[in-house]
DNA sequence: CGGATTGGTATATAAACTATACCAATTAAT
DNA sequence: ATTAATTGGTATAGTTTATATACCAATCCG
């Protein structure tokens, strides 16, 4: 029965935000008043989290300015800030637990997905293809795609493993820099699940999801490779 | 960013408790100071949920005696001591998920499995068949042995991804009452996955999985029937 | 009966968080 | 360059939550 102070809680979702991208290298953070509306803690609380953040050596507080992200790499954060047991966790672990449950995910969604949230996946296409030049934007796009989907599902289970498994994925940086045609191939995944559900194909639709998860892990493990080499 | 209270975590525990098969009515909870060590608590703490527990009419309080189960049924507990949308979940929906998430487990755990774990699993069949007459043992050592399967799996996400959703099994109080035939076929079962992990027999551990789950699926769509008809 | 255990109550204390106010440094618009 | 707005820095009072003790009365059990 072990308490989560509120000031923690919030130092591992702002590692979170950076880590997925939401801020990156010497981007300023939202003003702590800012922070206190969005959160709806009180600045003290706030003022705790930056204080780690900047012991940390994550972000540098500058007086009458604001807090700025430093460069930091995955490795170099401490464990007790990241999720259980983090440091063990690749992201090949992730794909494929990813895969079991989104695969069963798409298979109820292919019966129970509505029209609204079809429209929902039509305009995720959309946006990710209007974002091949902001990445950042895209894999946000991809991964509210996922998230339909799962919803789709109306396995609340399911959802709520997915949910606990998303909580890796936000700490994962994987994706700092992917070719262009990545991009396509991702986008053209996506519009086979789209017609696949559509057509209450079942079969397909597992199929795509698992290939376009496969290719995620492939552009993973490109990125780890090039990572050593430099 | 909201906090969990220690007692409202504590209810809910409890509450699974008693869900799970731990007390049954008219069972007297463990006295408060006992508790206080159980759970590394003060002894307010306990009372705040002691509280909370009788005004919710789960339990009676008698001073100078203890606190004593009273036969409540699942679904007059309110919601907000249940684990999220707790009131959507059906039974079907718990073992469809699980099938997801543990077929691909015992897939890596007929890999990883090590010489200890295996011993594990072994000793817990050994006592499910002691347990024949305990069904609340045999249920506990039946998840203790999917638990070290899991755990098999070296896989931290699906890890995580099977403790969320065991949060919802804990409160599914569909195991009241069972035929020993259907523990028979439940050791039956065991064996088989016990013996296919041991030959890393990935095709038949899975197999023996999805059978078992469908076995525990369909005897609790029995229970549920019973119930309707008295 | 009598001692041990149990819940009932009260109180002092610490920690976490809130709410508010004011200052100084920085920034950006004029 | 001046000014007004914004930002971090600091201090403080108050609330909520949880801890730690102590003592009482009811209950239980030998």
């Amino acid at each position: 029965m072990n308490k989560e102070l509120l000031h923690t809680k919030l130092v591992r979702e702002i590692i979170a935000q950076i880590a997925s991208g939401a801020y990156s290298d010497g981007a300023r953070l939202p003003a702590e008043r800012k922070l206190c509306r969005q959160y709806n803690l009180s600045r003290g609380t706030i003022r705790q989290a930056f204080c780690d953040l900047e012991k940390l050596g994550i972000i540098r507080i500058k007086a009458g300015s604001g807090a700025y992200v430093q460069k930091v790499s995955q490795k170099k954060l401490p464990t007790n800030f990241l999720p259980q047991d983090f440091a063990n966790v690749t992201f090949s672990d992730i794909i494929f637990a990813r895969k079991a449950i989104e695969t069963a995910a798409i298979t109820l969604a292919c019966k129970n997905i509505d029209a609204r949230q079809m429209q929902q996946l039509e305009d995720l296409i959309h946006k990710m293809e209007l974002s091949k030049e902001n990445l950042l934007d895209f894999f946000k796009y991809d991964m509210d795609f996922h998230q339909v989907i799962i919803q789709a599902s109306n396995n609340m289970p399911l959802i709520t493993a997915f949910v606990s498994i998303a909580e890796y994925h936000k700490y994962s940086q994987v994706f700092s820099s992917v070719h262009e045609d990545e991009v396509d191939f991702a986008v053209s995944y996506h519009k086979k699940m789209l017609s696949a559900l559509k057509e209450r194909d079942i079969k397909n639709a597992a199929k795509a999801i698992n290939k376009h998860l496969d290719h995620t892990e492939q552009i993973s493990q490109i990125i780890k490779q090039s990572e050593i080499s430099t």
